[in-house]
DNA sequence: TGCTTGCCTTGAGTGCACTCGAAGGTCATA
DNA sequence: TATGACCTTCGAGTGCACTCAAGGCAAGCA
């Protein structure tokens, strides 16, 4: 399992390895070498709109996107990668400024391992603080669901 | 279990009855009939500013609270319960717009179950979906907290 | 009497995460 | 040569859920 594969995240230079944690790796339509993909493409497989993804480089959440002869973006399979990753994130409720903050951190290279570690069990923990509460938000869904299907309508409910 | 108590959500003279389904009674600071909290009483035991207190009632969240003689909200035991549901629902992402919408259905009265009853429902799917959305985060999550831990630092890492 | 505290109203401001518009460049095809 | 699709940048606009400011009233206390 050596093999440099298209999982590893993109962030320029800096990236240099392989990455041997992304586990499932996601298929991309295209393989390695041939990985030149036009920002409507990415559109095509991220969902993230053409002014997102515009915005998010200018922001410095994503940098080192190579450009076509024209000045065109050309997003590779670790952009790819690299964006699956951030959506991963969005899903916490991760605000984009710890985004950037870690993909800075990316950019500075092995010595902010600890504080990277670090940011992601806070997020960890408050994923996990948020399905707790979704939880508990269900529970009382569920009663209250329940209390609309058999009531034909004797008591009145909120 | 025919006691008229708190736990009914109070929007106005509406909520008549009893609430059969809001099983885990809240224990209050005051019993009923000395259940008439000042804003900054409210402000404390529900953790929200007296400005979103007095947002929620003018965009109709929140009706007939009561006032003082001098024009100033008085809110009772129901006032709370009502309060603490809104919270459930807005644990769960759903849009204040839709919480107001379902508001106005209870103003309604009886004739509006099946439409609340929807609401809730696809408010369910919705926080089922965040679930599940957490913890396929939380798996990727997990992956990278335990690359950081065990890497000194061989490999490159996003 | 004056001061402080707590509340009231209306309307404007804030922060976040996009989202869009305008003006213009490049390129393949007709 | 021109048409249309697609790209660029920069700056401004949007929608949501609050959040705050200004100005004022009423009650309690020194």
């Amino acid at each position: 399992m050596t093999v440099m594969q298209s999982t590893a995240e993109a962030l320029g230079p800096d990236a240099t390895g392989a990455d041997v944690c992304s586990a499932p790796t996601p298929r991309r339509p295209r393989p390695d070498g041939q990985d030149r993909y036009t920002i409507s493409e990415v559109v095509a497989c991220t969902g993230l709109t053409a002014h997102t993804l515009r915005w998010y480089e200018r922001i410095g959440l994503m940098s080192g996107v190579d450009r076509s002869h024209t000045g065109q973006r050309r997003y590779s399979n670790r952009d790819l990668d690299w964006l699956d990753f951030v959506g991963k994130l969005r899903m916490t409720g991760m605000p984009v400024a710890d985004m950037v903050r870690y993909a800075e951190m990316v950019r500075e290279g092995e010595s902010t391992y600890a504080d990277r570690r670090e940011l992601l069990e806070s997020t960890r923990r408050d994923a996990l603080t948020r399905i707790a509460e979704l939880r508990d938000a269900l529970a009382v869904l569920d009663r209250k669901i329940e209390f609309y299907g058999d009531a034909g309508g004797a008591e009145s409910e909120q």
